[in-house]
DNA sequence: GCAGGTTTTTTGAATTTGTCTATTTCTAAA
DNA sequence: TTTAGAAATAGACAAATTCAAAAAACCTGC
């Protein structure tokens, strides 16, 4: 299912899908995060969110962004070390970090990466997810 | 080359080599991350620095382990959303990171984990490392 | 040993991201 | 329309990290 680039009305029941009661603010921050596939931290929706006239307060970004990340909507990428990104494309797919510029990048789908051999988990756990990340800086000549 | 277990007059010569100054401070530290192969976050460090008296100043400390991590001497890894821990073995390996209790463990190295198909990197880009992370959670019943 | 320059360390303030708490506002259902 | 629970808000707070300025340590040539 496409997530991205979705009408008012298909962001509502996106939410309902995912057990989230959509309120005013979820929705204003749902339309932001799935306008198309994208990375933003909280303080990029916060901006984006505010710049014409409030429309929603710090703390509930926070609240949101977490709320969606645990229902499945979005995922956390934790990769660079001063702020989490929120993922709007939730699929399985990797990432290209620039450490120069901070700038973050899937691996295109049509790359056909593939992990062998899989590790066993410690006892008692169980995945949440693997990630991949490409640590890259620009070719300094 | 083994670089945990080290005595001290090893630990100088690895700075050395690295082209480091070994002052007191660094040392200190340096002692610390390669007593063994561990994961310890700036704070860590810290603590266990000046348990009994007081070797080497914050500033000091977030200044040397980024220095050493240019270097090459640990490896950075961002994997915690609110800190940065060091690696101490710098040997090509991956993690399990318990998301439930913040610990972080290594892929242990005789798991044949391989990865084939390395997707081309942007253009004007080289990797810097490749970082694979398990994020798992315990088993809850 | 000592002046002068460079490197390193220190202190403490500042910054940034994120969380918490108390209060107010919504919402949905009876 | 009341009312309980859920959600949003403002603003204080916390934790990790960075920064700037000053002090200390370390050279090096004399």
């Amino acid at each position: 299912m496409m997530t991205t680039g979705l009408t008012r009305t298909d962001v509502r029941g996106l939410l309902l899908e995912h057990g989230i009661t959509p309120t005013k603010q979820r929705l204003e921050i749902a339309q932001i995060l799935f306008a198309r596939p994208q990375h933003l931290s909280a303080e990029q929706v916060l901006s984006r969110l505010n710049e014409e006239r409030p429309k929603a307060s710090k703390a509930t970004i926070y609240n949101t962004l977490g709320l969606f990340a645990q229902k499945g909507l979005v995922r956390e990428l934790i990769v660079d070390p001063t702020k989490i990104f929120y993922d709007s494309n939730t699929s399985d797919h990797h990432h290209f970090y620039n450490v120069d510029t901070g700038k973050l990048f899937d691996v295109p789908a049509d790359s056909n990466m593939v992990v062998d051999n899989l590790p066993n988990l410690p006892d008692g756990t169980v995945a949440e997810s693997v990630d991949i990340i490409f640590r890259i800086k620009n070719k300094s000549n």
